[in-house]
DNA sequence: ATGACGCGTCATACGCGA
């Protein structure tokens, strides 16, 4: 089984690059990141027409994730237990196949020392305790998207310029490992532990072109998937088409 | 000197992202 998460930066703004790139890699479970659309506006029929079946999440302007399958899935879950007051649409849930597909989108953060930090702080809280209950039923579990965590120093090329960013401060790594530790297992790093893979690069400061990346989009398999991992892959030569995301997909291959 | 980030929005500046 073929599964990829993708943090388009707009799903309208990326509309033609999507279905050009589904038709090519043809993947059967797809979660998409931060489509910046509401349900009513998603452009159902262009995916429905390449055989998807689509869960949505979305939320006008800001944030929004979905997950497509080839096949009918069973939608779980679009909220994330623990705060009545979260608003952000940055979680969808379902089940595939005998296998539990979480699609999150998690806060950026910035800056330290705000609310949004703050807020970062509270949601990666709540996915723990989510991710922790979750293992209690030995399913295979796929934790995937855009965790907006640096994990280590070779997952950016100058770890220094991100010493007081969100994305690398140490106690937001430490809730990270909280998973790792856990045992749930980073799909890409276990296949290659020594060299920088970036899966995101700024729009600025020619950051491409120099490759001043981040690994910030992840998957994440509780043991039981784990077990099931026989490839992983970032495809990163979607960051050279034109108009692309900031982000490029992330892939798994599961037995 | 060149060209300088992109997306979405009750747009034509601003919030947000990373």
């Amino acid at each position: 089984m073929k599964i990829v998460t993708f943090n388009v930066n707009g799903v309208r703004a990326r509309i033609d690059t999507l279905i050009g790139w589904l038709k090519n890699t043809n993947p059967e479970v797809v979660a998409l990141q931060e489509i910046k659309i509401q349900d009513t506006d998603f452009p159902l029929s262009s995916f429905e027409n390449l055989g998807y079946h689509c869960y949505l999440n979305g939320q006008k302007s800001f944030n929004g994730v979905a997950i497509l399958t080839k096949e009918k899935a069973k939608l779980s879950r679009k909220i994330l237990p623990g705060n009545n007051e979260d608003e952000q649409a940055r979680f969808i849930e379902v089940y595939y196949k005998k296998k539990r597909f979480i699609c999150i989108y998690l806060p950026n953060g910035n800056p330290k020392g705000t609310e949004k930090f703050l807020y970062k702080l509270e949601w990666m809280d709540r996915l723990n305790d989510y991710c922790y209950q979750a293992l209690k039923s030995e399913e295979e579990i796929i934790v995937l998207g855009d965790f907006n965590v640096i994990p280590q120093y070779n997952d950016c090329k100058y770890p220094a310029q991100w010493e007081e960013d969100a994305l690398f401060a140490p106690e937001i790594r430490a809730k990270f490992n909280y998973l790792l530790n856990l045992g749930y297992l980073d799909a890409i790093r276990i296949l290659d532990d020594a060299n920088s893979m970036f899966t995101q690069w700024d729009y600025r400061d020619q950051a491409w072109k120099e490759n001043n990346g981040v690994r910030i989009d992840h998957i994440l398999l509780s043991p039981s998937a784990a077990d099931k991992l026989e490839d992983s892959w970032i495809e990163t030569s979607l960051r050279d088409r034109n108009k692309p995301s900031d982000h490029v997909p992330v892939w798994a291959l599961l037995k």
